[in-house]
DNA sequence: ACTATTGTTTACTCACGAGTAGATTGCCTT
DNA sequence: AAGGCAATCTACTCGTGAGTAAACAATAGT
């Protein structure tokens, strides 16, 4: 085993620093995009904010459609994630609805996850673009067996379960398109909110 | 007066045709828009649909950015007009809040409307950019506006109205990027159904 | 008939940005 | 010592698409 301190590196050291260079592209990669938008900056702005030149980025990267790709991909993992963990935890339908689409607001308000609510599938090229509207679809998928599991253990009330999913989808990603990452409002309070308003409906009971 | 199968045209029916080109301009241009998206249809794809050359629509209109503009301009005002027809009806507070997300879900629906959700305002020059945001600020007021009406005379329970304000705008948006206009489900419909779930809740009373 | 105005075209310019070629440096292996 | 591989740069190419110049046609007004 080398000392702690070597400036040598060991295999490990090597190939686990350019997969943190390949994630510090995205990450540089993703906030610019969900500030000034996909097709307002280039590849050459988000190597100019790492202190580096384009083709570097081409080194960890094949070309811009894949960078965007990899982007809304890991917002979509911790989404379908989400999913997951609610599918294992206790509680009825209700409550593990709940707590998923808690955690898929905060998700939205994430970099990763913001960049999936604000690009559109047409930004994509054509392969990419299926692999995304695939994943989109599972997690739409997950949101509606969430949903259709409450139903039936009679913790949420019968209703059209696909036109649930869209509102819920909708009124949770939105925040992706206006909260401000550096204003006062705290995700997980938004979040929280967010969902129990919608639990409850805007009519008095 | 002229005959009225004169093949010459008085100034009333040169400026109605003038501006009947226009209109048809727009419309072929959000059509693409929101098919392809703004950024990958050009302004010779939207001539070349209706059957003209890129020039004539540099005829009618001053840049691709004013295109747009234009577009979710009209969107805008569909939705203002809603809201100032649903500030004018009779009904408490609730039901002019119902009448009104009702319209706003269909509009999102309409060709306009569904360029302005598909939009992001990061799309348009700083200027026009600065119109559509003061816009759309309009239309989230008016509805803040509805809704503490709502809550001033006891119709809808009292909550965090902003926050409610997003929720609603978000899952009324969000069918302006699902729904298929050639698909079998209409509008109304969705909008109608949409409205009642979350005026209702999901959770069971 | 003559001129101005409106509508439309063809045929350009020009900038920007994606993507690449090839050189360079330095570490790592044999 | 030598060759190879990883990482990075400078300096390009090249397509695309916004926007324009200039000509042409048709209609309207004088």
């Amino acid at each position: 085993m080398a000392p702690a301190d070597s400036p040598f590196q060991s295999p490990q050291q090597r190939s686990k620093a350019r997969a943190a260079k390949r994630e510090a592209v995205l990450r540089a990669a993703v906030q610019m995009f969900n500030e000034r938008g996909f097709h307002q900056t280039s590849l050459d702005d988000v190597a100019a904010s790492l202190g580096i030149s384009k083709p570097t980025i081409y080194h960890y990267l094949g070309n811009k459609d894949q960078v965007l790709l990899e982007c809304v991909t890991i917002g979509l993992s911790q989404l379908l994630e989400a999913a997951e963990e609610s599918r294992r935890s206790a509680g009825n339908g209700a409550q593990r609805l709940i707590a998923f689409l808690t955690r898929y607001a905060q998700v939205n308000m994430d970099d990763f996850g913001r960049c999936v609510v604000r690009t559109g599938s047409e930004a994509l090229g054509p392969e990419s673009r299926a692999q995304f509207q695939a994943l989109k679809r599972k997690i739409d998928t997950a949101m509606r067996e969430l949903i259709e599991e409450g139903v039936a253990d009679g913790s949420l009330a019968p209703t059209d379960t696909k036109l649930l999913g869209f509102a819920l989808a909708g009124a949770l990603n939105w925040p992706g398109r206006w909260h401000d990452p550096k204003g006062a409002l705290q995700p997980a309070q938004i979040a929280e909110q967010l969902v129990a308003m919608l639990a409850q409906g805007f009519l008095p009971r």
